[in-house]
DNA sequence: AAAGTAATCCGAAACGTTTCGCGAAACGTT
DNA sequence: AACGTTTCGCGAAACGTTTCGGATTACTTT
């Protein structure tokens, strides 16, 4: 690989003049020996070197992605893609390039999030991290410029959607369809979406007077697996539901499932409402009614925050996402209405 | 930031000394004033600068995705996702970074790779690059560790499927079921995916003595919209196939919208077989039957196999992996059998 | 006691850039 | 002609590491 050095060399300047004048500047050198300079770094082929221009700029034009993690394991579902799909797109316009930390196996503690804080990018993003990790507040504490997608940090910038006003519109439209025995597959407490939708669950019945049945709440997690086990739970009962909301998509697929097992038709002996709308959403028979999740606005919106973090912008606001109902097949007027 | 230097001072010892102490070699230091060491760069904070230190060893620890695209437009779509889980997932374990390169919009040229060639990245994983690119030809010139997973490269280390054994698979299901009249969406002639789909697919026909209606030939691309309107296309046609071959699952899929809306019934009226067997496949009603990519046998080879180049593994083999079928629901036998 | 070997640790060079300070030359202005 | 101002270009320091050569000390061995 040729060297800046090399160029000087051959086309005898010193090193410091074909610096500036492949970079056009800061100073300026005549263009009768800047076209010079160019044509024989065009002839070797020449390459900067990032790290060593990065080590003295002390900016990379990478950003480090902190993939979501179940206990340890790296999730890259369709919650990950479609996320980073938007991050992606946007850093291709802004000419950030995106390493992925494969490295950093949780954020709990400052240990653990080091693979960031060695130079090689000037920002992070957190994808659904766990609620109020360690690791997190203490970038904020040393200024290491950060967004969080998907989760709470109460010392960084959020970004987030209302669970509350979402699950709220998806017992809402099961309540006007004339539901009033709503189960839910719930997501885990330990994540903030999950712990959220649950306890807006829990609100909006309550809020609208229906009342709530310990049998019908359940486990769902926010795995395709969780929700066929949960679903067969609440299958099994003598009373079941006629309508059940979902911690998210993936846990109403597995829904399906069950509900296929035992010959229990969607959505007319059950009506079914997932939350996210992932692709897959759109995709299963009957297609899914479930509550939206803007994620391209979102991830566009947290990939453009952190930039100008990163140029110095400090008042990069926290924001919350509204969602909106999809209506789709898998809800419908109970039986006994009919 | 704290530096190696302010460890030295802190310790009162030399900054090779402190060095030596952190990476365990390649000298040694006697273990008192290794802890006293260790100690004073816990206090610290201390991180390793990873751009100073690779600049020097020449290594990064970071592995480079070139991303398929489609006309300068980066797809982060199904086939992407899939591959991205096995590399991501086998780095994790390898300790190794993936640097996701936005910037390299093309690999037909030298210039087009050059981000790759700046010091962030050992090698580079290319994800269905145009057959034969300039650029992927110039990194063997210079032997710059690479491999190209779903693509050609006659100078590099090609991990692709058995493209047609794949189709045969398909071609010969149909037939078996007593389909005659069969009919494909075909895949772009650009990439080598598609094109040895398409010519497989009159291969097979051939060789089963089955006649090809060129009016049943169309152009499928390998996305859901081209597949939709190839698929109305096809379905306008007096004289209709009974069965249908796809380029890939998402073109499948595109074709199912077309027969819904004529509502014409899968495999009642029409058999339909996808390629690829994305998630998807199993998630449309009815399940598609497709042809299966090991997706996650392939990335994981290939990302496996990078590494041994990077390490100076020369010999690394192109490998063609096998493919199989999946039947579903989505072929059956023709009605005028029936 | 002398000589040889091993253990310690320091200083300095190197990696490939960017950028500052400063001198020399060129130019315009009175 | 003397002065100030701009243009041009070089050398050197800096970024934070790794690693080599060599100097000093300590330990064996005869």
């Amino acid at each position: 690989m040729a060297t800046i050095k090399d160029i000087a060399r051959e086309a005898k300047v010193s090193v410091s003049t074909v610096s500036y004048a492949l970079n056009d500047g800061p100073r300026s050198v005549p263009t009768e020996v800047k076209d010079r300079i160019l044509e024989v770094a065009a002839k070797l082929h020449y390459r900067p070197n990032r790290l060593a221009r990065s080590l003295i700029t002390r900016k990379s034009h990478v950003i480090g992605i902190v993939p979501p993690r179940v206990e340890m394991d790296m999730i890259v579902g369709p919650y990950f893609v479609s996320m980073l799909n938007g991050i992606v797109n946007t850093y291709e316009l802004l000419q950030q390039d995106v390493l992925i930390l494969t490295q950093i196996k949780s954020t709990e503690s400052r240990e653990a999030i080091y693979p960031l804080l060695d130079g090689r990018c000037d920002g992070a993003i957190f994808l659904a991290p766990p609620h109020d990790s360690a690791g997190i507040a203490y970038l904020s504490e040393i200024n290491f410029p950060h967004v969080v997608l998907s989760g709470r940090n109460s010392t960084s910038p959020n970004f987030d959607i209302d669970n509350q006003g979402g699950m709220q519109l998806a017992v809402q439209h099961l309540a006007e369809l004339g539901h009033k025995k709503i189960g839910m597959l719930l997501g885990p407490d330990n994540h903030v979406d999950g712990l959220e939708r649950n306890t807006a669950f829990i609100e909006s019945m309550n809020g609208l007077g229906l009342t709530i049945k310990p049998d019908w709440l359940v486990e769902g997690g926010f795995q395709q697996s969780l929700g066929l086990e949960g679903g067969r739970k609440i299958l099994a009962l003598k009373d079941r539901p006629t309508a059940m909301c979902c911690a998210n998509d993936e846990s109403a697929v597995g829904l399906y499932t069950a509900c296929k097992e035992r010959g229990i038709r969607i959505p007319e002996d059950i009506s079914i409402v997932g939350f996210d709308n992932v692709p897959m959403a759109s995709l299963v028979e009957p297609n899914l009614t479930t509550v939206k999740q803007p994620f391209d606005e979102m991830s566009r919106h947290a990939a453009k925050s952190l930039i100008a973090l990163i140029d110095g912008c400090l008042i990069t606001q926290s924001k919350q996402f509204a969602t909106s109902l999809v209506v789709r097949s898998s809800t419908a007027r109970p039986m006994e209405d009919k």
